[in-house]
DNA sequence: GCGAAAAAGTGAATATGATTCAGAAACTGA
DNA sequence: TCAGTTTCTGAATCATATTCACTTTTTCGC
C-alpha cells in the first residue's frame, strides 16, 4: 500500500526513494543519507571535472572516487547526461549566492540590474568548469537525455535567481526608474538572459570571436546591456561607450559587492 | 618534394589532399571528386539526422548510407565531432542565402537589421535539425573535439554572413540612421548575435522557458531587439510593445522577402 | 603498355566507456 | 532469529567510435 504510493511518485532517479513522508516535509534518516551521498557524488564529480576536464569525466571514475558501485551511481542518475544536469543544478546555489550580493548592492535599480549580469560573469570567471557544464547541460542533446525529473529540478533550482531579478524589475517600476510596461515583469530580463548565454557560448568557442575581431566579449556584452537598458528607458540613462565607467563598475562591484577575498 | 609541400599544408582532415595547386586556385580532378564525396557524405549525414535524430547519428550508419568504408569516412572527418562541425559549416550557405534576401529588402536600414535576425529565426524554423546541430557543434565540448582546420573552416564559412550584416551597419551610418560610434562596425551586431544564440539555446531546452512564464521566445526576442535598436538610437525608433508591428513585420518578411514558396 | 611505388580505400578488429542485471549483503519488523 | 524486502555490487553486456593491417587503385618513369 505504501508501495503503491511510492510507485506512483517514482518517475525518475532521485525520486526513487521519495515516499509519502515527503508531504510532511520530513525526510527519513535513509532519505537524508541518500541525499547526502548524492551531494557527495556531485562534489566528487565536480572535482573530477576540475582535475581532468569535462570530456574525461567517466561514470566508472566517479564510481571509484565516490566509493560506490556502478549500480548505485545509476540509482542516483539515470544517465551521464542526468548527472551533468544535476551538476548544473548544484551550481545554482552558488550563482544565487553571488546574485544575492549583486541585488543587495546599495545602488540604483539600473546598476543593480547590471550587477546581476556581472555576478553571472564573475561566477563563470571564478568557476569556468561550472560555466562549461551549465552550457553543455542546457544544450538540446544533453537536456533531452537527462531525466524529466532532473529537468524540472533544474528549472526549480533557477527559480530563486529569477525571483531575485524580477524583484529588481519590480523595484525599478515602483521607484519610477522603469516606466515602460511593454513587457511583463517575467519578460523583461529576457534580453539580458539571452545575451549572457549567447556571450558565454561564443566565448568558449575558442578562436571564433577573434576571427570576427571581437576582443573582450564580456566587456562588450556589458556595453550592449547598457544599450539595451537605455532602450528600455531604464533610468538613469548612460553612454555605452564609457569604457571607464564599465571598468569602474567592475572594480566597484568586485570590491564593494563580491569581496574577492573568498576565492577558492 | 611535392610531398613535402603537401605535408606542410596538411594539418587535419579535409586538408589532407590539398597540394600546392591550391595556390593557383585550381583543383585537380581528384580533389574535386573528393570534395564532391565529402559534400555527398554531409548530405547523407543530414538526411540521417532528419530521419532518426541527431542523437542516433552513427558513424557506421553514415558509412553504410554513403557507401564508403569506415576508414574512408575518417579520412574526411577526424572524429564524429568534426563531422558535426562540418555539418554546421554546410548550413552556413543556406543561412547566407536567407540573409542575403533579408539585407536586400527594400526598406530602411533598421528594418533590414531586424530582418537579418528574422532570417535566422526563419532558417531555424525551417531547418530545426540544422538549428540543433549548429547549437551543439558550437558548444565547447564538441567544438574542442573537432579539428582545428574545421574550426577555421567554420569561422570562414560564417564570414560572408558577418560581412553582410556589417554592410547594413555601414549603410545605416552612411545614411545617418545610426549616429552613434560607441562600437566599431564589428562590435555593433554583437548584441543581436548573442540574443539570437541565447534564444535558440533556451528555446530548445524544452519546458524551461515555460517554467519562467515565457511563451513565444522568438517573438519576445524581436521585441527585445527593438529595445536594443532603440538603445543604439537606430532610426526610426519604434515601440517594442507593438506586437501588431512585429507580426506585420513577420508577415511582410515572409511574403516580400523570403517567399515561403521554397519550402522543402 | 609495364610494373613498381605511392595513394586511397576497406571493414573486421579493437578500444572505450556507458549501462544493466543477477546475485550478495544489509536491513526491517515480527 | 529469520523471512521478506530493500539496497548495493561489479563483472558482464552492449553500443559505438576509432584504428590499422591489408587490398585495390592510381601514378609515373621507362
Amino acid at each position: 500500500m505504501s508501495r503503491n504510493v511510492r510507485t506512483l511518485l517514482c518517475d525518475g532517479p532521485g525520486m526513487q526513494y521519495r515516499t509519502d513522508t515527503c508531504f510532511m516535509n520530513t525526510l527519513t534518516r535513509k532519505e537524508r543519507e541518500r541525499a547526502a551521498r548524492e551531494a557527495d557524488l556531485l562534489d566528487r564529480a565536480y572535482a573530477l571535472v576540475c582535475e581532468h576536464g569535462l570530456v574525461s569525466l567517466q561514470m566508472s571514475h566517479l564510481a571509484a572516487a565516490g566509493e560506490v558501485a556502478m549500480g548505485t551511481l545509476y540509482s542516483h542518475f539515470s544517465s551521464k547526461e542526468d548527472l551533468l544536469l544535476a551538476l548544473s543544478v548544484r551550481s545554482s546555489a552558488y550563482r544565487l549566492e553571488q546574485m544575492r550580493k549583486a541585488v543587495a548592492w546599495d545602488e540604483c535599480s539600473r546598476m543593480r540590474m547590471l550587477a546581476t549580469a556581472m555576478a553571472d560573469w564573475l561566477f563563470m570567471d571564478q568557476h569556468p568548469h561550472y560555466a562549461q557544464i551549465d552550457q553543455y547541460a542546457i544544450s538540446e542533446v544533453v537536456w533531452n537525455r537527462a531525466s524529466e525529473a532532473r529537468r524540472v529540478e533544474f528549472a526549480r533550482s533557477r527559480e530563486p535567481i529569477g525571483a531575485l531579478i524580477h524583484d529588481v524589475v519590480r523595484d525599478a517600476r515602483a521607484c519610477g526608474d522603469l516606466q515602460e510596461k511593454y513587457f511583463t515583469v517575467e519578460e523583461t530580463p529576457f534580453g539580458l538572459w539571452t545575451m549572457l548565454i549567447g556571450t558565454n557560448l561564443l566565448t568558449h568557442a575558442s578562436g571564433l570571436l577573434e576571427h570576427f575581431q571581437i576582443e573582450k566579449p564580456y566587456q562588450l556584452m556589458v556595453r550592449h546591456l547598457t544599450v539595451w537598458l537605455n532602450g528600455l528607458q531604464w533610468q538613469p540613462l548612460m553612454a555605452p561607450d564609457d569604457k571607464a565607467l564599465t571598468e569602474l563598475l567592475c572594480t566597484r562591484l568586485q570590491t564593494e559587492v563580491f569581496s574577492r577575498e573568498n576565492d577558492e
